[in-house]
DNA sequence: TCTTAAATAGGATTAATTCTTATTTGTCAA
DNA sequence: TTGACAAATAAGAATTAATCCTATTTAAGA
């Protein structure tokens, strides 16, 4: 990702913690930083570890915390798993999951053909519905058996 | 669920068992039949503390192996969630889910406008698809802000 | 019935997450 | 610019979820 294109989304950032009355510390910045340029939906574990060669003595604690206040302000998604630790992803535009059973990987996609994932009469009526995903599970290149 | 309809469903599960040289234990049989008769997508510990009650010093590591062993031969399916416990689903047709964001209810739903989500071409060419799944995130009834 | 590998119970261990408390630091108002 | 204060942080303790270890038991095939 480009400089300019991450300056242009921490001061989006920023702006969003302004309008919930969030402090903004140098960690939260660094935490969403490393955030933006994960490709590969971190563990908690694995941005505390990725902050911490900026902020040596970050503790766990605030990553994971800041992580979830991120989660409730909407700049971050918390992805669905099939158990194992939480997984963050930056991208808060529509998009779909790929899940290789085999090593974790979670592949985002977009795809035109689910743009409008109509939701059944029945179920708008008694739920209201925040966002849609596909997931799809399966096996990924790497993982697929070669013949 | 009628008692003919579980019967007839252990009974599929016990040849699927013995399909998979899997010993039919009293322990498995009656964690299998609670857990097609939760509704709620149960955790291990929901489905350990149902069974305590026929089989009270059955432990809670037998039940947690004996699901993850069912998830490995398909008669249970391990649910997507958003963090915590992992959930289990003893419904393995096609079929899409409501996640309550409030209080953390799943809801099943079919729904044959999605019953093809075809997968983009240049997905399936490099990822083998094995499920798909439709998920909703949102509000149930029970816990949207009445006016 | 006998044998054996698989499964279980129970407790210990590890992993993931959250809580507690003392200290520090952004932010707002003066 | 400074001072006050609520919010945020660091560090470690506590909790919850999941897995591992080992001695014992048991289902299933010979």
């Amino acid at each position: 990702m480009q400089n300019t294109v991450i300056d242009q989304r921490v001061q989006l950032f920023i702006e969003t913690c302004r309008r919930h009355h969030l402090k903004i510390t140098p960690q939260r910045v660094a935490i969403y930083r490393v955030l933006i340029q994960s490709k590969q939906h971190p563990t908690a574990d694995r941005v505390f570890r990725a902050v911490k060669k900026e902020f040596p003595n970050i503790s766990f604690d605030t990553v994971n915390r800041t992580l979830l206040t991120f989660a409730g302000i909407g700049v971050v998604d918390v992805v669905e798993t099939f158990g194992g630790p939480k997984r963050f992803d930056p991208d808060i535009t529509d998009h779909h999951h790929l899940h290789c059973m085999a090593c974790g990987r979670i592949i985002d996609f977009a795809y035109e053909g689910y743009a409008r994932l109509e939701v059944p009469k029945t179920i708008a009526s008694t739920f209201k519905v925040i966002s849609r995903r596909v997931v799809l599970k399966g096996l990924c290149d790497a993982c697929s058996p070669k013949q």
